[in-house]
DNA sequence: TAGCTCGTTGGACAA
DNA sequence: TTTGTCCAACGAGCT
């Protein structure tokens, strides 16, 4: 049995929203103290440091409300505060005089530097501090080369992630608190996280439902039906087979190691889903590779991993940036992936390397434009992967797609959404074209056109660039950072 | 340590 | 229609 103190402890919740597999939560509980559950909007800016995007932001308040309300049904209440966290964190403590304070550690450099100031700040008041992990399967300290740095090809890093075994067991969540007594707490709605006028977030109400119960839900209903399909379904955007948890491991409503043992256990039990279990698991190893190259990179989302890229001849073309971003580029895969992410707040995997292939390649516009566009509409916008992807793409980051490597939106369109699915559902001024018309509306005939009810450079765009031409275009660039 | 092998996701073209 | 080859080269990781 714990033993009770009188005073309080803090429970700092940052990227971790949720009461299973909190370890600083469940420090807090075992100290037996009334504990106070405090989440801080800090707006300051640091180096390096992202405010979330707009669609992020919703999510984010969505999420602690959910997280709220579960901590009203165990006892506790959150008080949310807005400002510089360490003086807020600070001055809390002196108001309730707490014993201490916890909070499970993001290892992310200005997250780090946060967290440093707070603790800083606590020792001066002679305040004890508890740092806790959970964030991360490894920590980047746990995966260096032989000359200290981290890795940057992923097969090897992966190996070496899964060679350290299983990470520690989660956590689970507490049932009962024992409430300290707290002081005012902001209102969420003060902090506008919330598009009002206009309200653009109607899509995503109706796609997400963001939250801790949620999120364990649609890990379970994953691993007992789509798993089985996910090894090859994953690749096409028609198909719903995958497990839609991103947003909530960008908010840690669930825990990469949650995500784990639900898997492994699920393929323990039933050895037909493991291909399907295993190619999952690689998908967050992909999340903690880019996490730990952010780690070894702060300024990943706007430095060349390579820096031969920094010579590039990036074009500055606004109206073609924009007609990308409005899904209005004349390649409905492009399209279709475009407005999806502006409706939904994700977009299939396989879509988003065509559509990001063709901003930087067809296009030649710089991946950082594209990559602050994800930023700013992804719900599940991570600070590791969103750059690391797109640098990928760019093929100036780590284990990058060759130069060479043009995705060309015809052939995936017509190899990925085979019967034109995909692109019906989000570009439904196409939906009448025939299957073998629906990837490339431009070469049907008047009269094909006519009876499917497009009228090109009308209610559908001609194609903005032509495709033999922007890759060529795209071959001569890059071979102009070849050979510099 | 030196040498070897390999690299998440493709496309175009010739045969 | 399908298959093989080429499109670069280099650095990371491995043995």
């Amino acid at each position: 049995m714990a033993k009770t103190t009188s005073r309080p402890w803090i429970v700092w919740f940052r990227d971790d929203l949720r009461l299973s597999d909190h370890p600083a939560l469940t420090a807090a509980m075992e100290s037996g103290a009334p504990m106070l559950c405090l989440y801080v909007l800090d707006q300051t800016s640091r180096q390096h440091e992202r405010p979330p995007g707009a669609a992020s932001q919703w999510w984010l308040a969505q999420s602690l409300r959910a997280l709220a309300a579960s901590l009203e049904k165990v006892g506790a209440t959150l008080t949310l505060r807005r400002g510089d966290t360490a003086q807020i964190i600070a001055d809390l403590a002196r108001e309730t005089d707490v014993a201490g304070v916890a909070w499970n550690e993001i290892e992310i450099a200005p997250q780090r530097a946060i967290a440093d100031d707070v603790e800083a700040a606590l020792t001066e008041l002679g305040i004890t501090v508890k740092r806790c992990r959970s964030d991360l399967l490894a920590a980047p300290a746990q995966i260096r080369n032989k000359d200290g740095r981290g890795l940057r090809v992923f097969t090897p890093f992966w190996k070496r992630v899964q060679a350290l075994g299983d990470p520690p067991k989660p956590l689970p969540a507490p049932t009962k608190t024992t409430p300290a007594a707290t002081g005012p707490s902001d209102r969420l709605e003060d902090w506008q996280l919330e598009p009002q006028r206009p309200d653009w977030a109607g899509g995503l109400r109706e796609t997400w439902t963001p939250g801790e119960a949620a999120a364990q839900a649609r890990l379970a209903q994953f691993l007992k039906t789509d798993v089985s399909a996910y090894a090859t379904g994953r690749d096409f955007p028609g198909r719903d087979v995958t497990s839609r948890l991103s947003p909530y491991l960008r908010y840690g409503e669930i825990s990469p190691r949650q995500v784990w043992y639900a898997a492994r256990f699920a393929s323990a039990a039933r050895p037909a889903i493991a291909g399907g279990v295993d190619k999952f698991l690689s998908e967050l190893g992909w999340r903690e590779f880019c996490r730990h190259l952010l780690f070894d990179h702060p300024d990943l989302a706007t430095r060349n991993l390579q820096s031969a890229f920094d010579a590039f001849p990036w074009q500055y073309d606004d109206d073609a940036l924009r007609a990308w971003q409005k899904g209005l580029t004349g390649y409905p895969i492009v399209d279709a992936g475009m407005r999806e992410l502006w409706h939904t707040g994700v977009m299939q995997n396989r879509v988003r390397m065509v559509v990001a292939s063709f901003l930087v390649k067809h296009l030649l516009i710089d991946w950082r434009l594209g990559e602050q566009w994800f930023w700013d509409t992804l719900v599940d916008g991570d600070p590791g992967s969103n750059p690391a992807n797109w640098q990928w793409v760019a093929g100036c980051g780590a284990d990058a797609a060759p130069y060479f490597r043009v995705f060309n939106p015809i052939l995936q369109g017509e190899k990925f959404d085979a019967d034109g699915g995909y692109v019906r559902r989000w570009v439904p001024e196409l939906a009448a074209l025939p299957d073998k018309l629906i990837h490339q509306p431009w070469t049907a005939t008047p009269v094909e056109l006519k009876a499917a009810g497009i009228t090109l450079g009308d209610n559908y765009p001609m194609p903005i660039i032509d495709h033999r031409k922007g890759r060529e275009r795209a071959l001569a660039a890059y071979a102009t950072v070849r050979n510099s």
